[in-house]
DNA sequence: TGCATTAGTTACCAATTGGAAACTAGTTTC
DNA sequence: GAAACTAGTTTCCAATTGGTAACTAATGCA
């Protein structure tokens, strides 16, 4: 007696859930919205700029997570010959198409708070 | 000789790092994402249904992200009295509200792939 | 000469995450 | 009476994540 497979699983539903597995593996860790985030708002920054900015970060991670976003080609990492070397970062345009799911995110967040806090709407 | 703080960390900037955080700490994990999807594409479903839906999940898993998702009232949880007892969970108003994010973390997704396979232009 | 700054890297460690499998417990069907 | 289905829970384990702190290496400044 075998049972027949349910067909719940529709093909968009599978697409789906892969998209969604594959967006949040490119977003993958505690901190790579935060620096996405980040560099959207600041544009080319070097990394102790960015070290600085994002509060808890350390040097490690950040080295880390922005490999992981130049190998995904979200950012760019260019060397500029200063007295000191410096390294800047900058969004691709690429990057740039995380920016609504980042602001969705950011707006979802400022929403929850509102909602704790009173809001007896 | 005191170096003065640089005032880049603007009072806005916090609030969206802050923001960016509770949001992924509400979808922390890797299933409740999907979870909340199924389910807002699904309506009303049982614990099986969701087991069977959502391809590789364990049920220790779905059970405690369940909890989770009830915790942070995205989803409500009810005993149905039928022949052997069911149990139907649901998005809740609030829940619905993540309908945006997750709709475009899926766009993101579906776009990265396209991008990855040919698609000069 | 020695310290600071740049951009990292390395080693070590602790906590968290998540998976597999077995188990509970009540009801129903064969 | 055994098996199956409901909705989980429990235990045990392995891998991943991420943090601290120290270290490298090149250059500049006093």
């Amino acid at each position: 007696m075998i049972k027949r497979k349910a067909v719940k699983k529709s093909l968009e539903c599978k697409v789906r859930i892969t998209a969604i597995t594959d967006t949040m593996q490119v977003l993958s860790g505690k901190w790579k919205i935060h620096i996405l985030g980040t560099l959207l708002q600041g544009g080319k920054m070097r990394f102790m700029d960015l070290l600085r900015e994002i509060d808890g970060i350390a040097a490690k991670m950040l080295s880390k997570e922005l490999q992981d976003l130049e190998m995904n080609q979200l950012v760019t990492r260019t060397v500029v010959d200063t007295k000191p070397i410096t390294v800047e970062y900058e969004v691709t345009e690429y990057g740039k198409t995380m920016e609504p799911i980042i602001d969705e995110i950011a707006n979802w967040g400022v929403f929850y708070r509102n909602r704790l806090h009173g809001k007896t709407e």
